[in-house]
Parts: structure tokens; sequence; C-alpha cells
DNA sequence: CTGAAAGCGCTTACAG
DNA sequence: CTGAAAGCGCTTACAG
């Protein structure tokens, strides 16, 4: 970057060359519409136009234009862009966890839908903590996202407000959202509630759950199959729940105290597969059959649950879906467009496999 | 957002009150630098300092700044601020997957590390193609990032001559880069190697070698695995390959198709732990005994590793501290600091457990 | 189909 | 410690 001093209290009128300068230190050493401009021999803003829409401009100038925009390698300043239209073609995106593939899925169906409007992704990691969310919010409102979407509800009042202040439409991912909010996702709590009810038509007498990281959608999750067990007749109460962030290792200690709290305990449904690869492997360690001795559920259908020995059985979770529509629902609302259904359900699906 | 139209030619001097408005639609609702300005009575200037380094604001005047932002809810217009400091304080991120934990955890540790240092994250997907990749590098580069950390040597020469213009620094990670190159990695051949010495020396007879994706890093891993075999005075030629993305599942189907083409195999090195845990549980389902019939031996050490039945040898790779210390390097040349060291290589360590 | 003017909301570089 | 001026690189809103 070089240093250009000025030698005239103002520009010679009609000499924009960039020699010509500026009181300061030049910013970016790239090329500018200016420049394109004036090598294509036209103004400023037919640069503009053809760069947005080129049918607004004629095939001549066009031409001249794309020619120019080559030979500088003239890249647009989006910044400056952001700054004169008031729209920044970028979505914020708060997911609770990224190592978890749920929500990877999930910020690829986001992806494959923005993407193509040209919109970039801001993704935040929100460590299913409250206060995360709202200080990423905070901190994305900065950059004028043209939209957020949010896995997870955010139940403090003030960043609502100061959502609604900016202006800056949001769109719920997962949790279905409560009166005039956007919505995609599907109810957790009637996929517990299915998991429960197969659980007991197998025949189960001495049901479990275990589950991690407790965030507010497993917790749905569980009042469903608690509910279908109650229902069945079964006692809902055998559960071991932790708050540590799930993983496979887990999954083998959960199993193992659940087994030490219930010898008896005949199927467990944990809250998503990764338990569940857990508490299969240390059944086979524990010389336990499963389904024989013990029905194993997860949750979720990830890719190895199909090909696990024995296969899971799982609820397949329309994850990318979720992430997929949901961009879509706000791609309309930041065009000004308002879809019919605020809040969208995509369902899930009971896979019944080899191990319940 | 309200038109607002103008009534005369220009403002009435010394009234800058919004409603004084401009000739055209307000871009945003927001409280500008400006607002906090007059609420405080003092210049913008001022209020622009006492936001960047209180320390330079008097107590007086920076305790008025610090009121008008919370009472106007003041949110800084980053583009505005990049638009006029040329610096955006955004990093371009380029993995090749985010399906693969791996690169999820190395995004882990670059965000942690720059973070704290008010930096944002453009995260892009190159999906293992090096034209999705120049794709997505000249893409971000309109959002004029400060700095570049791809993982995964690109090829094309002209996004290197795209991105040496542009004069925004780029760390690699994972590969160690040639020459003049900034990168943070560790040796995949070495890996390799140390995998088929390990394998040697247990004892087998007919090793074999199966992967997926087949990407750079892969490729390299193989070389030192068959270098390691020969020294060995092994067979280094049995291999099942495809390019297909690696899953659990077609860890099955290699391992299948490995046994029909050599019955007599005893120790298949699996390119990841997918693979790995996908031979395992097809082995499982053949009847084959791990390690006893057959040795396993995966890459990575994802956490499922340590609790399979049985645990699975493998490498363990440092793949959170690859993404942290690229970023940190990143961050010292956006400094204009200059690391000691191109090349940083984190290592690896073989991890032997039950499989191998 | 094209262009001159003004402005988006900040920071730089000076000057005091 | 503080401020007036100019400018960053685009687009909006007009006018032709």
């Amino acid at each position: 970057m070089t240093t250009i001093k000025r030698t005239q209290p103002a520009d010679v009128p009609g000499d924009k060359r960039p020699t010509a300068g500026g009181s300061r230190r030049r910013p970016s050493g790239r090329a500018t519409l200016d420049d394109v401009a004036r090598d294509a021999q036209v103004s400023t803003m037919t640069v503009s136009r053809a760069l947005r829409d080129p049918s607004l401009v004629s095939p001549a100038a066009r031409e001249r234009i794309e020619a120019a925009v080559r030979q500088l390698g003239y890249i647009p300043n989006l910044a400056a862009r952001t700054l004169a239209s008031a729209r920044s073609k970028l979505i914020g995106v708060l997911v609770p966890s990224l190592s978890n593939a749920v929500f990877v899925e999930t910020l690829a169906g986001v992806q494959d839908c923005v993407g193509a409007a040209g919109y970039q992704l801001l993704i935040g990691n929100t460590g299913y903590s409250p206060a995360r969310q709202a200080q990423l919010l905070s901190a994305y409102l900065a950059h004028a996202p043209d939209g957020f979407l949010v896995a997870g509800i955010d139940d403090s009042k003030t960043v609502r407000e100061h959502l609604k202040a900016s202006g800056v439409p949001l769109v719920h991912m997962y949790d279905l959202a409560p009166q005039g909010e956007w919505s995609v996702g599907f109810s957790q709590r009637k996929a517990g509630h299915v998991i429960g009810a197969h659980v007991a038509s197998r025949g189960a007498k001495r049901p479990g759950f275990i589950a991690a990281q407790l965030d507010p959608r497993t917790m749905q999750r569980r009042a469903g199959y608690r509910r279908a067990l109650r229902e069945a007749g079964l006692d809902a109460g055998l559960e071991v729940l932790t708050k540590a962030p799930s993983s496979v290792d887990l999954g083998c200690t959960l199993l193992r105290s659940l087994l030490t709290e219930a010898p008896d305990c005949d199927a467990v449904f944990c809250c998503n597969d990764d338990l569940a690869l857990g508490a299969l492997f240390e059944c086979q360690r524990l010389g336990i059959e499963v389904p024989h001795d013990l029905a194993i559920v997860g949750f979720n259908d990830l890719p190895f649950a199909a090909v696990a020995s024995p296969t899971i059985t799982t609820v397949a979770t329309p994850r990318y879906a979720v992430g997929f529509e949901a961009a879509r629902m706000l791609l309309r609302i930041i065009d000004g467009d308002t879809p019919e259904q605020r809040r969208m359900d995509m369902g899930f699906q009971l896979v019944v496999r080899e191990s319940a």
C-alpha cells in the first residue's frame, strides 16, 4: 500500500485518476467501479447497472464493461454496496453446536438454499447457551444481516426486543415457535411419543431413558416418551440424565448407570444416536444381547445407525429439509413476501431396525 | 421504513436531526454515530474514538457517550467501518467438508482463536473441489476479508495470482505448504508410515488398505503406509479405493470388497475412523474376530474410537490445534508481524488400542 | 439506455 | 483531549 499525498486542496476537476489521490492513504489497492467506468468509457452508474443486471445496458457498453472488469481484475466492494443499498446479502445463522452432525446437515440445507440467491452465511455456535446466543445476535446485528436463522428459541426478552427494533426478520429452526413468529421444524414431543409407543408395543416391561445436554428439544422428546409409556400402563420413572455434552463415550457411561440402577431394564430410549451407539458398544462389552436382553432406540438416524451391528432403531429427522425450508421462508420474507404458513411442520419418521 | 421527502435543496445548516432527511429513503432505521454524538454533546470523532478505545476520551465525555449508546440502542455499522478503514474484521475459512468431524474441530480451533480478537468467520465448504475452492475464494474476496485460512492446497494458478494481487494474507491448514507460503499442519506421509510400520511389527502377512474420497492428504497417508510395508518386506499392492465420499456405510462395503479380493487379508488400514467403524461393524456381522482374524487401524482418533468394541487403534491428529495455530499465525501476519516459522508442524500420535 | 448529484455511516489524517 | 474536513466505493432517486 502506498501513501499518496495531496498536492492541492482538491482534485483537479475531471481528473479522477487514482494517482491524483485523496488526502489519505488509499485503503484498498483494488480497482473500483470508477476505474472500470473510465476504462470502459461510461459513467459509474452504467457500470453499476451492468453488474447487477446486464440487460439494463446497451450491448456495446456491456461488452466494454465486461472487458474492463476482466482486464482490471475488478472485484466489487461489498462493504460499499451494503452501505449504499442497506442490504448486506448476509444471513446470520445460529446453531447450538457444530460437533452435532444434525446441525451440520441443517447448515448444509441452509447453504444450498441461500447460495443460489447470492447470500453468504455468518455462522455462530451458541454452545446451547442462551447468553451466548444473545451475544452473537447482538454482534451479528452490527453486520446488518438481511435475516436470521436460529436453531433453539431464546428466552431473553431484551434480545427479542433488540431484534424487533432492528427490523431484521428471523425464522426459527427446529422449535415450532408460538404465536406470531416464523418457524420450521417438527414436534419433538410427538417423536418421543412414537418411540415410547413402539417400545411399549414390543413388550418392554421396564423401559428406561438416557439423555445428555438436556436442551429443550431433548426434554420435549422425553415428555412425549414418558407420556406414551404411562399410556401403556408402564412406569416412566427410570432415567439417567446429565447436562454434560452428548458423546458416544457418554452413551457407554449412561448405559452402565442405568443398568446399575435397574438391572432388569429391558429397553432404553437414548436421546440421540451417539448415545445409542455408545450404549450398543457397552452392551457388547458386557455381553448383553441387543435387542434380546435390551432393546435400544436412538434418535436422528445418523448414517451409522443403518449399518451398526445390530442396526439401530431410531427416528429419522428432516434436518436438511428444516434448514432448506427455513432458509426459503426467510428469503421470501426478506423479499417482502408473506408465506401463508407461519409454522411449517416437516414431520419425522420412526425407522424400525434390529436393535428395537 | 419511512420515505422522507426533502423540502429544500439542502439541510438547514446545524439541523442534522434525522427527520430533516436526505434526498432518498433512509437505508437503516438505526441510530448512527451522529445520533449518539448529538445526544452526548460531542463530535462524531469523539464518539468514534470512545467506541474503539475509551481511554482516548475524557471520563465525562465517555460517560455521556455510553449513556447515549445505551439509550439509543446504538449498534455500529460494520459496513461503514470497513469501507472507511479498509479492515473488515472478517476472515475467510475454506474447508473441504463439514460432515467430516475433523474439519469441524479445526473450525472450532479457528473460532476460539479469532473470536477474542473480534473477527468473524466466513465459512466455505469446498466439497473437495478445487473449482469450488477457486469460486469461493473469489466470492469471499468481495467481502474484503483481512485474511484467509484454507484447508487443502489449491492447484489453480489464476486463483493464486488473484490472491497475491489482492494482498490478502493466507495460511494453509493441514498441508505443509512448499516454498514461501504459510502453513500449519503435519506430515500425512509420516503418519501413514507409522501405521504401516505398526501393522508390520504386529506380524501381519497380508495387509490391505481401504480409502474413500482420495483427496491429496489421503493419498499421502497411503504413500507412507505402502512405503513402510515395502520396507518390512511386505506386498503393498492390496487396496480398495473409491472416490466416493467417506462414510461408515462405505467402510462396510469396502471391507467386503477387500475380503473378496483377498480372503487371507489379516490387517487393514482404513484411511479414516469412519471407514474403520464400518469395517468393524461388517466384521461383527461376518463373524470375523478383530483383531485376531483381522487387525483394523483407523485415522484421526474421533471420539468413538476409544469406546468402540473392540476399541480402535488409530492416529490422533491435532485438528483443533491446527485450526488454532493457523489462526494465530494469520492474526500475526494481519497485524504486520512476521512469524519466524513459515511451516508449523504440529505432529500426530499413534494410539494403539485393541483393534490392531 | 445513460449520467450528475447526493448520500450511506463510518475513519483517516490533520490541526489545535 | 477534541473537532472540521474529506473520503472510503458503492447505490438511490432523479432527470433526461
